[in-house]
DNA sequence: GTCAAGGAAATTGTCGACAATCGACGGCAG
DNA sequence: CTGCCGTCGATTGTCGACAATTTCCTTGAC
């Protein structure tokens, strides 16, 4: 869809400055739990505090509502919502039944090229293992496959509604840190879903795809829950 | 749900004034298609046009970009987005895919007394067929019901996700103006999803689903698709 | 004639200030 | 003492202006 994306490796390097800055500070704040929920986003303080003025902090804001992490209240302001150990099994619960109908649709009336180009993110995400990037590296060549996935299903909404819970659930797997032990291996945790795909299995990458999510979903909540239960006896 | 919505019958009268009436105009007016996909919508001119400053246009094209109507270029600023016979054929398929999923969440694990007030939403919606209202009061009156649906399932996330599209939905459907001859019969129509529901059979439920929505579907993309050609040739 | 470099116009990005609105505190009647 | 009402402080809503960026047009060289 986008063109070249990255034509030869350089990335596009943040061109819409301080909004897209503010919205990745308040998000890790808010997924980290720096930031309670229910608290209350003044813009003013945070404008003065970032040392700039409230109109990017307010788009930013407005931002974060369309990502659910912050709740908005005509004359009131922006609330932190609640980011609980609940909530993401909701997300999670939502992603498997976002990306299995798109890998159905995938199957049925994909876009040409999409498993070439899901294989060689596989790839990708080995080599994102080999170099020992940080986590938010390996994390976002995680998430680029699943991406991937639902913009080759040819229905431009469900890429649509990925990204949309994308960034929760980016900044989710941060705050737990890294889930599997072995970079490699949860990149290969990928394959057995792009096998099926590319045998236009339908029922077997809707198996695939349920429990590699599924396991993510497991160690993500239950981790958050745990960080919960540290946190409300603070 | 709400509490008695008003003690004593008064509208709560529109709280957010400027942006969300700015909202309203523009999605109008994108969606019956007097601003082309593709048109660019200058913040300034837009803003002089309606007497009023920059900043809320602004915040009402975020909104919009939220709702899909609308594209957002950094330092380019905001673009009317196709809103093709194609894109609404997409809308709705992601609509089957999130209230068949919400569906057979609620049969499963659905919050208590929800299909009591899915059934009084139907008697509201023959209400308001009996009342001859306009097409707008039709339509809001339909989309609620599959609001509560998607309310009812207990995942809060179907209903963030319908809500994003219900907005695009319902002005695609205001364009194509009624599509039942009789409103009545238009209400009758989501019965049968209701019974399957309090059955709890969720094979049927998915089924009334799919055939409920589809038919939609292809009403409102047909007409879409007339509408696309009378307009190509202007 | 084509293409590139430069500059001007228009548009977005950001800012600080003022006006409108909300919540809380304090005073007053019952 | 309790409950209501007016005032006050704080926060959001809106505005107009300036700075940064992009786009288009002009200009010039090849």
């Amino acid at each position: 869809m986008e063109p070249p994306a990255t034509a030869s490796g350089f990335q596009p390097l943040d061109r819409e400055g301080l909004v897209s800055r503010v919205v990745t500070v308040l998000s890790k704040a808010i997924v980290t739990r720096q930031l309670r929920p229910g608290t209350r986003l003044s813009e003013s303080v945070i404008a003065r505090d970032m040392g700039i003025s409230r109109a990017p902090v307010r788009e930013a804001a407005r931002l974060l509502e369309a990502s659910g992490l912050v709740e908005y209240i005509p004359n009131r302001g922006f609330f932190v919502r609640q980011v609980s150990a609940e909530a993401l099994d909701h997300l999670y619960e939502l992603r498997i039944v976002i990306e299995v109908a798109a890998a159905r649709r995938l199957i049925r009336r994909g876009e040409d090229g999409t498993i070439d180009r899901l294989q060689a993110q596989i790839a990708e995400m080995h080599q994102v293992a080999d170099s020992e990037a940080d986590v938010l590296t390996q994390v976002e060549s995680d998430l680029e496959f699943h991406r991937m996935l639902c913009e080759g299903s040819g229905n431009p909404k469900f890429q649509d509604v990925f990204r949309q819970i994308a960034t929760e659930t980016e900044f989710s797997i941060m705050v737990v840190g890294h889930i599997y032990d072995d970079a490699h291996r949860m990149a290969d945790t990928h394959q057995p879903i792009l096998n099926a795909l590319r045998k236009g299995d339908e029922a077997e990458a809707e198996g695939a795809l349920r429990f590699h999510i599924g396991v993510a979903r497991k160690l993500v909540t239950a981790q958050f829950r745990k960080l919960e239960e540290g946190q409300s006896k603070s």
